[in-house]
DNA sequence: TAGAACCTTCACGTGGACGACAATGTTGGT
DNA sequence: ACCAACATTGTCGTCCACGTGAAGGTTCTA
């Protein structure tokens, strides 16, 4: 029956240089990328000052990884988040008081975001799967050219020793 | 003992213009590319036009699906066709008439290159096949979350018609 | 009430990946 | 010998992505 209690209650906010600190993105990333509509706009304090849940700081983590890690571009990034938004939205507003119409409709619009994502990430695996496949081929023939070469230099080495 | 007659040989070469039409690079890309050392400077004809091998065009193939589809910039991209090159070098300059020692070094410099390479490789595709189980596990979530409705408009639809 | 931390806005920078000429040279066919 | 088609190098421009910097003002906290 708490459900969105937990949601608004005490958890910890934090402003915007520790959680640069923390997160290892500048500040100025930070608000870039909440223009960017990468971050959602965080909570205010009165005098403006933003305020980020624990929360924001993971995704912004996830935003790191998926850049970093992964190569996909910011606006990629942008379509991943926003449909992991639409899917906290819906987990937390259990509100049975919404039309079931409205309800359904969000989720397959959910649906279509993911299915497009998924999409792109099963084609990225494929092909770098078959890379990987490439590449260890490659160096299996080299091992063995390699250990040829060693082969040699021992017979090269006995017949010195004569 | 023909093993560099057939790479010397009668194979065909292209002019620049129809390695652009066959590839759907522009003439301009492929100077770029080559300028960058993504391609072997070709060979020119007498008059300096640029002369492509079969293997050329294929390479350039090579490199548009690990950029476009794999979203490797053009300096990673690099370093797998230098490699690559290395590679072949290896395999076509079978001379014996080197010494052992220079061969065996350049097998572990390929070694390494290819190693770098599959760890990034492998690297990528462990994190994109976890990032495809996550949104795998949402989609379920979110298309229970569908049926649900579905059942319920259901029931709706059953009550409205008594 | 000082000084550190934060705010917005506007502009600027950088690197990657080409595109667009321009002026000149080459090739192949008639 | 000539012309159209094709290439050459070189320079400059462009467009996007991803930020960065700095100015000038506001808020927080000791």
């Amino acid at each position: 029956m708490n459900a969105n209690a937990d949601a608004e209650a005490a958890t910890a906010r934090f402003q915007i240089g520790e959680v640069a600190d923390r997160t290892g993105v500048t500040q100025r990333t930070l608000r870039f990328y909440e223009e960017k509509g990468l971050l959602r706009p965080p909570e205010r304090m009165d005098g403006g000052f933003r305020l980020y849940s624990e929360n924001d700081v993971t995704r912004i983590g996830y935003i790191k990884q998926l850049q970093d890690l992964l190569g996909f571009t910011l606006s990629e990034i942008k379509d991943m988040v926003e449909a992991e938004d639409l899917l906290q939205q819906m987990s937390a507003t259990r509100r049975p008081d919404r039309e079931l119409p409205e309800r359904l409709q969000r989720s397959e619009q959910i649906l279509g975001a993911l299915t497009k994502q998924l999409d792109v990430v099963e084609h990225k695996v494929e092909h770098l799967t078959l890379l990987r496949e490439e590449l260890r081929a490659k160096m299996t023939r080299v091992t063995q050219r390699r250990t040829e070469i060693l082969n040699a230099l021992e017979q090269e080495q006995a017949v010195s020793e004569l």
